[in-house]
DNA sequence: CGCATGTATTGACACTCGTCGATCCAGGGC
DNA sequence: GCCCTGGATCGACGAGTGTCAATACATGCG
């Protein structure tokens, strides 16, 4: 199995892949795991991947703010730990910050729980 | 008892299946899930669910406090927030209490994933 | 250049969470 | 009955989180 020991140094990047049904997790990748899931321990950000999830192209931050009824500060600083979990990306337009969701990251999820270990 | 249970004594704890990749989630919906994913942003508890999905049998209380280094109490009280979760089930046999993973939870925790509910 | 506008960051605050030690509650022996 | 033992709960404390207003940082436009 290659895992992404090293890239955590940096981030806890990728939604990555320790499948929890799997083989026994050590305490470096149960934090992992759980860093991920602590991404999305907040209605609003649950919001926000599901809002993403149903839009075909990148959402402006300003979108964000009369959706969810939160101050552009806080919808700032919801997206940054999303995007720190490695489920989003952030794409730069001019003055505004689109943010779109990482699909990928979405489905290697899916396969954490499942039992026999999903894709990958 | 003046605390605010509100809330989760009278949601179901059933890890249930609002799909995050589904049509839209209201804010109850979002909150329902957001207590799901919270009860698993912490590496021990993430741990405890690793540990019991390996296990064939139930786990006595007792075998957790050594493997994961944590007092007692402690190790209730993940155990509590699991289970209020709607991930573990509980059996008393005697003075002992036993903890087993509920896998159907789990697989439909896969599911709030997936796209459109079951590839593979 | 200066200014307006969209984002990100900071300061402050209330609140929640994880942890321990101590205490309380059941069951099972004696 | 009493006591022992495993588990749940409580009190307290430090650490972390979500929120806003205010401020700093860019980018584009006149």
């Amino acid at each position: 199995m290659t895992r992404t020991l090293l890239a955590e140094a940096v981030s806890p990047p990728v939604a990555c892949c320790a499948p929890v049904a799997g083989p026994d997790i050590d305490p470096e990748g149960a934090r992992t795991l759980a860093s991920i899931f602590k991404a999305l321990a907040d209605p609003h950000r649950v919001r926000i991947v599901n809002l993403l999830a149903n839009a075909e192209e990148p959402v402006c931050v300003c979108e964000f703010m009369p959706l969810l009824g939160l101050a552009q500060g806080t919808v700032s600083f919801h997206l940054k730990k999303l995007l720190a979990a490695g489920l989003l990306e952030r794409e730069q337009r001019g003055t505004w910050a689109y943010y779109s969701l990482d699909r990928d990251a979405l489905s290697r999820l899916a396969g954490v729980f499942d039992p026999q270990g999903g894709p990958r």
